[in-house]
DNA sequence: AGGGATATGTTATATATTAACATTTTACCA
DNA sequence: TGGTAAAATGTTAATATATAACATATCCCT
């Protein structure tokens, strides 16, 4: 069964309580099929991720973690982020040093951002063949081999215009 | 006048000293047509930055021009950095918080790097409208209006393979 | 229940960036 | 040519981001 089409996340107005459920289910799916736990700590960081559609720094979570446990350090929220971030159910924001639920964890792929500097909501590209597929001519005829790339653009997204 | 054709910087070997010489000239040039001051400071900077066409951190820099006058800080390294990006003559490196020399400084432009996990060096692509025009065309096709975007690969360079 | 692998706790430190204010140097003009 | 405002640099301190290293707890399998 395909996930339920929803508006894409810039659209300011939508049902977001959805987002966050489809999310912890989709990694609860993952997880399973990887083999991998989904532990209550990962659990609690990728919910407080999908808060929002805004990217969020590691020391943000631990502030708001710490609100629901003192003592809260550093790695606690770096190593669910390493996880999630392996498990492909978060992406990190070079240029932002945060982080931001994968809209479409179902499996490894590069990703793509276009990031609103009026609202700060990053929107993942779905299935942009187009930008890949530049990116995979311009590094074949340079002979390059890709194993990651980082594609990230700032302005202003449709709903803030 | 238009510069030497040289090999492109992924080339392992090249005439590197001729690759920094350019530089300093591109910037001398730069700055005079902008008005701004290529100081000394700057120009060690952009010289250090040079030595290499592997990106590199601010602290590195400060570490080496520590080697040529102590009590260097962080601000000294950083406001170079800064005035060298305004007037576009290095490009910062979201994904390794580095800086790389710009290999056509001549007016304002994006960018595109390709770096190699092997010997770290950046590449910056000349020219790639392809890129270029694959986001401009997601974008536009989302309502979305770009203002600045960042587009590093990572992978094996020819040299490497 | 035993024991290795995995996850978490804890302390400390490394790395990266900026704020704020003092002093010096430069460019320009009266 | 001296005066002066802007620009650049010096200096101290704080903040932001990320990892190392080791201890303890929990889970999974037999
Ligand atoms: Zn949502
Ligand atoms: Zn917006
Ligand atoms: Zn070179
Ligand atoms: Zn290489």
């Amino acid at each position: 069964m395909s996930p339920t089409v929803r508006p894409p996340s810039f659209t300011h107005k939508h049902n977001h309580a959805a987002c966050i459920a489809d999310a912890i289910k989709a990694a609860e799916q993952c997880c399973a099929q990887n083999g991998t736990r989904f532990t209550s700590q990962r659990r609690r960081v990728l919910e407080l991720i999908w808060q929002s559609h805004k990217p969020v720094t590691a020391y943000s979570l631990i502030k708001s973690l710490r609100k629901e446990k003192e003592n809260t350090e550093p790695p606690t929220v770096y190593r669910a982020l390493e996880f999630l971030q392996e498990n492909n159910l978060v992406h990190r924001i070079e240029s932002l040093n945060a982080f931001v639920g994968c809209e479409h964890p179902e499996k490894e792929h590069r990703s793509q951002f276009m990031i609103c500097n009026q609202c700060d909501q990053a929107m993942e590209l779905r299935n942009s063949r187009r930008i890949e597929n530049a990116i995979s001519t311009e590094a074949s005829k340079l002979g390059f081999a890709i194993s990651s790339s980082t594609v990230e653009i700032t302005g202003i997204c449709p709903s803030c215009q």
